[in-house]
DNA sequence: ATTGAGAGTTTTTTT
DNA sequence: AACTCTCAAT
């Protein structure tokens, strides 16, 4: 035990050896928090806590990541609970289910998803939408349920048109998802919530089983997830709860500062640790952070300081273009690197709004430096993705109206809206799911005898791949792309578009691949979906690989980097022009910008351009006010080389302006262009026969590494002849192929280790 | 039923 | 600029 508590600071250690009761760690940036969490973790293990009563709890995917690698470093094989708030939430439900009227395969809808299901339920009550758009409707619902506001218990202020047509839409919408069996995000912690209000004994009984809870990052918790949290720790009060009001960035997202704030009032005899001390930043950047967030009002001051040294100069560098930031920094990091002073990884890039990436990745793809992006467009909402997932949702719950309505005519197989109008009218009528609807198509009078055919074979492809349902996932992809023809439609496009539509689905295989080789056993289609609904991103961020970062302010907190530049920061962007109606808003802007600034541990770059397209069009930019705020004496200002720019008029010469700063910038290009560089995902060879497997199997080796095989290929079998890959499943010696053979043999699963299979070149 | 052109709209941030 | 939605033509 005595290396858990090795070189902690004293309030890191009162920190680390409380044990029974409420804490509250009010910890600065920087200070070590994630370090104290994880160490008190294993001092509890290691003082005979039994795991299984631990449960830590975070907010974002990349927090618990960072969590469960740094727990496992320091206690190797346990198997606490860790995961996202809506992770926890989901697994309960799958437990609970039927007390919240679901069924245990319930569907979770992402935002997309449910948004089609929004739509639905307005179109079915015809509401006009000219007052009260979608998007509106949407967060209105989801603030109410962020706040436990039931669908019977909305009350709009009166004579407010938007209120008055949410009131309507929110319970119809919620009838959509039940008999959908599906959730939204907010319902996996609304139906938590409210299934603990409702049912004392489970209350009790969870209350029990987790007796000691830790929620990191405790001052974005909204109220749903704070009466989650009470009402697991009323007999077993030992929350413990780390926060620092300065980097709430979650308001829009309901989170109450008072949750933390307020505290101490709702666990009286709370043991309350501040963490004040900085290790991570120079002097020079914790002062500009600090005198920024002392415009904040509504905040509990913090003494921040640290003994790290002086540091230069903050920058603040101004560009004439959004190209000229973008080049500016990517040749800057280039040059660097080839001095051998810095690696990739060293830098990251933050910026308020992802549609600001792209001028950043171009220009370090330029540069030849290489780089990794956080959350860019999210592979899992790509088209091609959800389509595919979508079937699978489908198979795994029937009831599934989006899912159903997703890909009933997808490939184009001649059912169009009104047929589909149709089945969904007979549906509701009788009580069925549209599924079922469209089963006994011949029951339902108004469809014609052409669609109802086209609807029947439909039916029968679906019937197929149910049969598959509790086979590997990777398989039952594989039967998707074939059965529904999807993959076809794709191959036979030509379509550059698709091409990179067929790499990214070739993605998602492997992604199946390897949940289905860290889940064996089958029956996890459930626990897949679960999975890629509520995680977005595959290529997740990697600390290890040398390569620079780009990302969001909001996925930045957490993270630190040697350098770090702050881009765009121009009134409309940061703050956000729609941040700018009220002051609490403004204050989470500044607390962004603050969050941002205290990533950086020896150098930062504040920069903006004079100039930036927006919406397709060339604006001339304003100065963040928050760098009126910034100490002037502790920064190094630069201005933009070429001031012939502020004499054109952009309106009339914004087509010149690329031209006139191509000449400034002929350094070579000192690396190697990268293209695999923004999503390849490493992948290292797995999957290999060993060669204890083939000596065990007594047969001939197979020359050709088993993953050369892949969906679709064409191979020769010399007893089968001539056959298509229809499906891949399995690995290692495990791996079975399923091949549609031309020959009379027809669909079969051949082991591929050991087999003479053969590619077909 | 499907496709294409044209119009209109817009995600700020995450699960 | 990129995306979605609508409407008319096929």
């Amino acid at each position: 035990m005595e290396h858990l508590l090795r070189d902690l600071t004293d309030a890191q250690r009162t920190a680390v050896l409380h044990h029974d009761g409420p804490l509250l760690i009010l910890a600065g940036p920087g200070s070590g928090k994630t370090r104290v969490i994880t160490h008190r973790i294993a001092r509890m293990l290691a003082a005979g806590v039994p795991e299984q009563q631990i449960l830590a709890l975070t907010f974002t995917n990349k927090a618990a990541d960072e969590m469960r690698i740094r727990i496992e470093r320091l206690a190797p094989g346990s198997s606490v609970w860790q995961g996202t708030f809506h992770r926890f939430c989901a697994r309960m439900l799958r437990k609970y289910a039927p007390l919240v009227g679901l069924e245990a395969n319930y569907t979770i809808y992402d935002t997309g998803d449910s948004s089609q299901a929004l739509r639905r339920a307005l179109g079915q009550l015809r509401i006009d939408a000219t007052f009260a758009s979608p998007e509106a409707i949407a967060r209105a619902i989801s603030w109410a349920k962020n706040n436990l506001i039931a669908p019977d218990q909305y009350q709009p202020k009166s004579g407010n048109p938007l209120g008055t047509a949410v009131q309507k839409v929110y319970p119809a919408y919620q009838a959509k998802l039940a008999s959908s069996n599906a959730v939204d995000f907010d319902d996996l912690l609304f139906h938590v919530a409210m299934l603990l209000r409702g049912n004392p004994e489970v209350r009790a009984e969870l209350d029990e089983r987790y007796r000691y809870i830790l929620v990191d990052e405790y001052q974005d918790t909204n109220l749903a997830q704070y009466a989650i949290t009470r009402a697991l720790s009323i007999d077993h009060p030992n929350l413990a709860v780390t926060g620092d009001p300065d980097q709430s960035i979650y308001g829009w997202r309901g989170a109450n500062l008072n949750n933390i704030l307020d505290f101490e009032r709702d666990y009286p005899d709370v043991r309350v640790v501040r963490l004040e001390r900085n290790y991570r930043s120079t002097k020079r950047i914790l002062r500009v952070a600090d005198e920024l967030i002392s415009h904040n009002v509504r905040r509990k001051k913090k003494a921040l300081f640290t003994e790290n040294e002086e540091g230069e100069p903050v920058r603040l560098v101004t560009y004439n273009t959004h190209k000229d930031e973008a080049e500016g920094i990517a040749s800057e990091m280039a040059a660097e690197i080839a001095d051998g002073r810095r690696r990739a990884r060293d830098y990251a890039i933050f910026y308020r709004t992802n549609a600001l990436s792209r001028w950043f990745e171009f220009a370090l793809r330029e540069a030849g430096v290489p780089y990794q992006m956080v959350n860019g467009v999210e592979f899992f909402h790509r088209k091609e993705i959800k389509d595919v997932l979508a079937y699978l949702q489908l198979v795994n719950n029937p009831h599934d109206e989006v899912a159903l309505l997703r890909v009933i005519n997808t490939p184009v197989r001649g059912i169009g809206k009104t047929t589909i109008d149709r089945l969904s009218q007979f549906a509701s009528e009788r009580q069925i799911s549209v599924l079922d609807a469209a089963r006994h198509v011949r029951a339902v009078g108004t469809v014609a005898a052409r669609p109802a055919k086209l609807v029947s074979q439909f039916v029968a492809i679906a019937d197929r791949l149910f049969a598959a349902a509790h086979g590997p996932i990777e398989e039952l992809l594989g039967l998707v792309l074939n059965e529904t023809g999807y993959e076809a439609m794709l191959k036979a496009s030509g379509d550059e578009e698709d091409e990179q539509r067929l790499a990214n689905i070739e993605e998602l295989l492997s992604v199946a691949r390897d949940f289905d080789e860290r889940h064996p056993g089958g029956e996890q289609l459930e626990a897949f979906l679960e999975e890629s609904a509520l995680v977005n991103d595959t290529d997740e961020w990697e600390a290890q690989v040398d390569r620079a970062t780009l990302m969001t302010l909001h996925a930045s907190k957490g993270l630190e980097f040697p350098v770090v530049y702050l881009v765009a920061v121009e009134e409309g962007l940061l703050p956000h022009e729609r941040s700018r109606e009220n002051k609490n808003q403004l204050e989470e802007e500044r607390r962004l910008m603050f969050v941002g600034i205290t990533r950086a541990q020896q150098r930062l770059q504040i920069s903006l351009s004079q100039y930036r397209d927006f919406r397709g069009e060339r604006k001339r930019t304003i100065p963040s006010s928050f760098l009126m705020e910034l100490p002037r004496g502790e920064m190094g200002m630069q201005q933009p080389a070429a001031e012939a720019v502020l004499e054109l008029d952009p309106l009339h010469e914004s087509d010149d302006l690329d031209s006139i700063h191509e000449s400034h910038d002929d350094r070579e290009p000192v690396f190697r262009r990268d293209d695999s560089c923004p999503a390849a995902p490493t992948q290292v060879g797995r999957g290999l026969c060993t060669a204890a497997e083939l000596v065990a199997s007594q047969v001939v080796p197979v020359a050709i590494d088993p993953d050369t095989f892949r969906q679709g290929m064409v191979v020769l079998h010399p007893a089968h002849g001539l056959g298509r890959i229809v499906a891949l499943g399995g690995s290692g010696s495990e791996r079975i192929a399923t091949i549609d053979f031309a020959s009379a043999t027809g669909r079969t699963k051949i082991a591929i280790c050991g087999s003479p299979l053969r590619p077909v070149k």
